[in-house]
DNA sequence: CGGTTTTGACCCGCGC
DNA sequence: GCGCGGGTCAAAACCG
């Protein structure tokens, strides 16, 4: 398609004057209802349809060829002011786009045109029909304009909020740095905090870590990851029993081995070297290893997140009689997310899952949120830990920027073999309500929700429907949810959100997440027939894919592993 | 029949 | 070196 580039309007005058935009204009950008879903092109798109929308309108008899001339010119350029557009000489031509009126163009095209049915109206005919074609020209136009006008606010809205979250980024990368030179105290964290929010940036740094976060940018990761977490050094056997049975189209991925390759504090370990030669960051070795526990309590064998999740084994760790599951991420082959549910040994009907690593396809909005979150909150560990050994070391550093609210909504182990954060959602915290916007909570403006991407603003990243279908069927409501209604869960997620995004290193990972939301909600659009194919038995929707975890772990919930018998 | 769950065995890191 | 514990594998069973 041509943008509006250098292909002149080329109007085209037949034989009584009237002249038409030739259809092969049409295609770039003649219907105004492509131009109004346009995003990066807008202003292109506008600016050659506020020349070929008109034109495409007009016909004119030759007789009014010098009248309409100024209106013509007048309404274009009521409409470039409008619009205010800017017409980048390297692609554009202003003349190209500009309306060619009057009867030099006649005199300059006359007779190059077939005749058309124009050519049999008469002067006077072709005067009234001209006043009127006018007249809703001009109506339509107007509308156009106002439309346009709309538009254009959304784009500038959407642009201003990207700004202003890439600024908020750079200043927060430029404060890493910072504090990786010297590390402030916690005041001057949150004084600088606030002033790296205030800063106004013009460069466009986008920071590595924004880049490595979200499906997008993690489409590639098994590439990377793959050869970090699944390449076996080419002549290493499989040193286990078995030969690959299972997963034959996909290369079996090493969990066991690529966890212990992975670890961080490996002494031996260089760099290992993409096929490209880049050397791989440790920090996406370190990132998939971060872990995110959310506590809630469910009756369920299982939350729901929305993803699809395949069991693969159980154990039963010492401290906790309850048998731990561990599930890994179906919904894309090769995507490395992997979890672990298990019940609280003190209290059975909380829920305990641990999510680590990140997605490397998109997701459906159901699973939007968690994998948001989970990804944030891992994203914050990590930056934090990244910044400094001391916030990997000290798990007070995170603590107290996630706790200002709450001492029970999340709480960092350091002692753990991976950073874990684990959101306890299980306490009702009675000033959550309040708490979800509190004065200091960074706020960062939702491009999504701005561009209409997303409908409501929500601060929160977590929706209540993500934590159990039960919380929503009072059938399968226990008295343990029942003393946690919904409506509390809901501030309880609220809260909790709000503690996490009170954390300025929450800024990479927020901007991660909603990358992701973006990229998610982009392809959410297209792909919901996606994931009911590929997903086959899962998922008509989000409900469908509860009942199949939930027939089946309801049949089996008697002997779950998940309940043993007490 | 294909996907999922179960479950015993294996691997590896770590502490002693 | 050995045992323990966590994590994973994969064959078999199960399910729709």
């Amino acid at each position: 398609m041509d943008k509006g580039g250098t292909t002149g309007v080329g109007l085209t005058l037949n034989t009584s004057g009237s002249f038409f935009v030739p259809s092969t204009l049409d295609h770039g950008g003649g219907g105004l209802g492509r131009h109004r879903s346009m995003g990066s092109d807008f202003n292109h798109l506008c600016s050659s349809s506020g020349g070929s929308e008109f034109t495409d309108m007009t016909r004119v008899g030759v007789s009014e060829m010098d009248f309409f001339s100024e209106e013509r010119k007048k309404a274009v350029s009521k409409v470039e002011h409008d619009l205010d557009l800017k017409l980048p000489s390297s692609c554009v031509k202003k003349e190209d786009l500009t309306i060619h009126t009057g009867l030099n163009l006649l005199t300059a095209n006359a007779g190059k045109d077939e005749p058309t049915v124009d050519n049999k109206l008469s002067p006077t005919k072709d005067h009234k029909e001209s006043k009127t074609e006018l007249a809703a020209m001009e109506s339509e136009l107007a509308s156009v304009k106002e439309e346009n006008q709309k538009l254009q606010e959304m784009v500038e809205q959407a642009t201003t909020n990207y700004n202003a979250l890439q600024k908020h980024l750079v200043a927060l990368m430029q404060q890493q740095q910072q504090s990786n030179r010297h590390p402030p105290r916690d005041h001057e964290v949150a004084d600088e905090n606030v002033k790296a929010t205030n800063l106004e940036h013009g460069g466009v740094l986008v920071p590595r870590q924004f880049l490595d976060l979200g499906p997008a940018a993690e489409a590639d990761e098994p590439s990377h990851s793959s050869t970090a977490s699944q390449g076996r050094p080419p002549g290493s056997t499989d040193h286990r029993r078995h030969g690959s049975s299972n997963n034959k189209e996909i290369a079996p991925p090493d969990y066991g081995s690529s966890c212990r390759e992975e670890k961080p504090d490996h002494p031996n370990k260089a760099p290992k070297l993409t096929p490209s030669g880049v050397t791989e960051q440790p920090q996406e070795a370190i990132m998939r290893k971060a872990r995110v526990s959310v506590r809630a309590r469910s009756e369920e064998p299982m939350i729901t997140d929305g993803c699809q999740w395949r069991k693969y084994g159980q154990k039963i760790a010492k401290a906790n009689p309850c048998p731990r599951a561990y599930y890994r991420c179906t919904m894309a082959s090769g995507c490395p997310v992997r979890k672990q549910v298990q019940r609280c040994a003190d209290d059975r009907s909380i829920l305990i899952t641990t999510y680590e690593g990140t997605h490397n396809h998109p997701l459906p909005p159901a699973a939007m949120a968690m994998a948001s979150t989970t990804s944030a909150a891992a994203s914050m560990l990590l930056s934090g830990s990244m910044s400094s050994p001391e916030g990997l070391m000290n798990p007070n550093f995170l603590a107290r920027t996630m706790l200002p609210y709450s001492s029970s909504m999340a709480t960092i182990s350091a002692s753990a073999p991976f950073p874990t954060v684990t959101l306890d959602l299980t306490t009702h915290t009675p000033n959550a309500a309040q708490l979800q916007r509190p004065p200091t909570q960074f706020q960062v403006p939702f491009p999504g929700a701005a561009a209409g991407f997303l409908a409501p603003p929500q601060p929160a990243c977590l929706p209540p429907q993500i934590f159990g279908q039960a919380l929503y069927d009072p059938s399968k409501f226990s008295s343990h949810q029942s003393a946690l209604p919904p409506s509390s869960l809901t501030d309880t997620v609220s809260a909790a959100t709000a503690a996490i995004t009170a954390d300025p290193n929450f800024t990479a990972a927020l901007a991660a997440a909603i990358s992701s939301i973006i990229g998610g909600n982009h392809q959410a659009a297209s792909h919901n027939d996606g994931t009911k194919s590929s997903a086959n038995k899962t998922t008509s929707d989000d409900n469908d894919d509860d009942k199949t975890y939930n027939s089946k772990d309801d049949a089996s919930n008697s002997a779950s592993p998940n309940f043993p018998a007490a």
